[in-house]
DNA sequence: TTACCTTTGTTGCAATTGCAACAAAGAAAA
DNA sequence: TTTTCTTTGTTGCAATTGCAACAAAGGTAA
């Protein structure tokens, strides 16, 4: 979401070069990996871009969530005691390393590496937890009003400036928050009317 | 919440006899924990009873979290961007070990406790993971209807029976959803009256 | 036992929200 | 460039939800 870090980029690094990691690469619209099973498989998108989809019972498609870059996905961050239907989908020609938690830690044992590795991983989990708390967060605030200012505090409280770029559309904004697109529009206009935010296309001022 | 993972004990015997690992014991109302800055800093609560509190800007006093037995918690497991203050208070004479990251993962790197060690804290933050997968699952849903549901089938899914025994109060319920008590019982007795479930005090059934 | 506090159950009413629907603007594909 | 698809902006209306309020039941402490 923000600038690349680093810990991922070195955890690409050291996994290219070791023999437990399988290279692959899928073409557009091809199934990455399914959630069926808890294999403690962990996949590293090195190259393109790939939806985490789910099918609920009714058949409905649901984008969870997005993969780019040096995104790190895999069962350990989707467990989830559910029926529905789980698999990420390339959304263009994607390359990824896929390896697991066990060959990862018994095979760095004895090296060097491994602090370093031991280290990234876990600041991969930190991350996602962060990503988490911060959606619990908003999701918990009972009015629109709550959940958009909430979001905008969070958005805006890492930096000293009252102002940021929406990083998605309007539309995914509203799927984000699980709200209505059309009632969260209102609401902006609403918080715009009473002279609490400022909006310029997708950047968003706090004045308070 | 369900029986005590055998991966919290363990650590908790490892951890017992090491030599950077404080423990400290805190009366009922003492403050064990605050969350102002980021140390890494894990707490792991072997007696008593502890709340994860936060007072927001209007001084609203929350629950986040309760802590209860093996319980581990710390910064990492509460990064969140916010203004709010945070803490964690002893409702109980208390009883804590306090460690650290750093301290952990150096100390063991040539122990041969160590992959165990790891094991268990990677099992920790796949526990949390999945707790919170569970949260956003339901708060994501849009209805009361939907919501009540989603929790059910979560609680019910990983058993073969259809029915469950609330882990709290239907008032603590609501707040786990986040939606209005009076609003919830309402829909729980549509519920009922549509032959979806049924409530026989804190126990509930699906009919479906 | 009595007193007190918390939880459950219930309801009317007002406010918020979701839904449906459509126009306009913008972006992507042909 | 034209066509097509997606996103934004807007509104009326109905349904859901939150709020306030209170009684009854259950639990805990004195």
């Amino acid at each position: 979401m923000d600038d690349k870090l680093n810990h991922l980029y070195y955890l690409e690094d050291v996994l290219s070069n070791t023999n437990f990691v399988k290279k692959k690469t899928f073409k557009k619209g091809e199934i990455i990996s399914t959630y069926i099973d808890k294999r403690h498989q962990y996949v590293m998108l090195i190259e393109g871009e790939a939806d985490l989809i789910r099918y609920d019972v009714n058949g409905n498609k649901t984008i969870i969530e997005k993969y780019i870059d040096k995104d790190l996905f895999g069962d350990v961050f989707y467990t989830i005691y559910t029926n529905n239907e789980l698999f990420v989908e390339a959304k263009k020609k994607s390359e990824v390393l896929i390896f697991n938690y066990e060959d990862l830690v018994s095979n760095f044992n004895k090296d060097s590496k491994y602090k370093k590795v031991i280290d990234a991983l876990f600041s991969v989990y930190t991350d996602k937890i962060l990503v988490m708390n911060n959606r619990i967060e908003v999701l918990t605030k009972r009015t629109i009003r709550e959940k958009l200012l909430s979001y905008f505090q969070i958005m805006t409280s890492r930096k000293l400036k009252k102002s940021f770029y929406l990083p998605f559309t309007y539309t995914d904004l509203a799927d984000y928050l699980s709200i209505d697109r059309s009632a969260m529009m209102r609401e902006i206009k609403n918080l715009i009317d009473d002279g609490i935010i400022k909006k310029e296309a997708e950047r968003i001022t706090l004045l308070f």
